[in-house]
DNA sequence: CCACCCCTGACAGCCACCTGACAATCTTGT
DNA sequence: ACAAGATTGTCAGGTGGCTGTCAGGGGTGG
């Protein structure tokens, strides 16, 4: 399992190539932008992990460029836990993103996750059996209905597709449709899926957003089993 | 995915060529308007990056001669950044401009988009629902009756038309109707907006200008489905 | 049956958006 | 060139929709 790490920081590119490849993975480290690019395009790595923080092209733009031709799973590593930072890499084509400092562990899991993820989807035109998401036109159907959804519901949905057939924690959704660090007991989230799923599965036969109880939730098309 | 460039400049329309193929389209480059021409008349293409300066035959003309018989999807190339240049080319009949310079990735994405939006219309004659716009004359109808506005309304409405369906964001329709870069925090877009309103939708029980909490407007002749 | 987790409706604060008025600027007719 | 009218940007105040909070109810598993 080949991976490329794209970081300039000569210390963090030894330390993050020795841990993937004590863990199983073979990882090469480039340490700029132009380099990066270049490297990505040329060989084909099961994954890339950026460092958005670079000297000459930045990783928005490296990840823009790749994006141009080539779909591998990128995961992003942000100084800044800025919504706004992780919203323009996620709508650039990024497919995950880890703040700074991280645990050498979860940067592991995310990897683990986007692998097993398989290819990326076109995230512009989702379907989810009689659900469509148009991202661009911001647009929303069920069963050819059109259903207008409000900024936080919309986030929430694309959240949810973009992993469709992922349970994903409160946690999670917290910190990726709020910019919160969920230590606080609310109840957002609950409130945020009720609100989504009365416009989506209310008045449906098969409802797509589920609960995994003690989990969290997963957005998918197929009927509960036994 | 047959793409036929027109530019002049031969080192321009080598770099466009050879950017395109390796972004995996086909692309024809011609030096010159009247060959331009007579090759998108000839030729089949998904869509035609247009300079708009050029010697003999320049763009505008081009454009317009080509929309007599074709619609095929045009991108222009314009030299200057005046408002002036990119209306008369939206009204012409292209379907979205590009100020030089501009970065090979920003071309690409424009052509995405284009190519996604899927077949053109007929922009001299719009309706949507009991509206129509007559481009040429500049008349616009609702419901069979006369409707007067002023050049920015008509340019306003000429935009969400053009994008009917799309949300715009406040950006978008400022960068397009005014020629501003929308940092300061005016409301000219929300006013013009209720203008327009006042004109097209008061009286009417059918609404086409809808908003958009948090994003911006659409035109649409749709029902709201709760 | 208890404990825990999740659902649900109500509510209040806030902020995005609306709206009418006014002043500056551009058009038009004489 | 001038005046009258139309057009358009700015601003302040209003309002309505969105969203977080909370309390009480319901369901589920142990």
């Amino acid at each position: 399992m080949r991976l490329l790490v794209i970081e300039d920081e000569k210390k963090a590119g030894e330390y993050l190539k020795k841990g993937l490849e004590e863990s199983g993975f073979t990882a090469d480290v480039v340490g700029n932008g132009i380099d990066g690019l270049h490297q990505a395009l040329e060989e084909d790595y099961q994954l890339i992990v950026l460092d958005v923080m670079l000297p000459g092209l930045d990783g928005w733009e490296v990840l823009r460029r790749l994006r141009v031709k080539k779909d591998t799973p990128v995961l992003l590593l942000t100084a800044m836990d800025e919504l706004e930072e992780r919203v323009k890499g996620l709508e650039l084509g990024g497919d995950d993103y880890l703040v700074k400092p991280f645990a050498f562990v979860e940067l592991l899991a995310r990897i683990r996750t986007l692998l097993r993820r398989g290819p990326p989807r076109d995230i512009e035109h989702m379907h989810i059996g009689d659900l469509e998401i148009d991202a661009v036109r911001r647009r929303v159907r069920r069963d050819g209905r059109r259903v207008d959804l409000t900024p936080r519901e919309f986030s929430l949905l694309q959240l949810l597709a973009r992993r469709r057939g992922e349970v994903l924690s409160r946690t999670q959704i917290a910190s990726y449709v709020w910019d919160m660090n969920f230590d606080s007991d609310t109840n957002v989230v609950e409130v945020a899926i009720r609100r989504l799923r009365a416009k989506i599965d209310d008045g449906h036969d098969l409802k797509l957003i589920h609960t995994v109880r003690g989990m969290g939730y997963v957005l998918d098309d197929e009927r509960e089993v036994g």
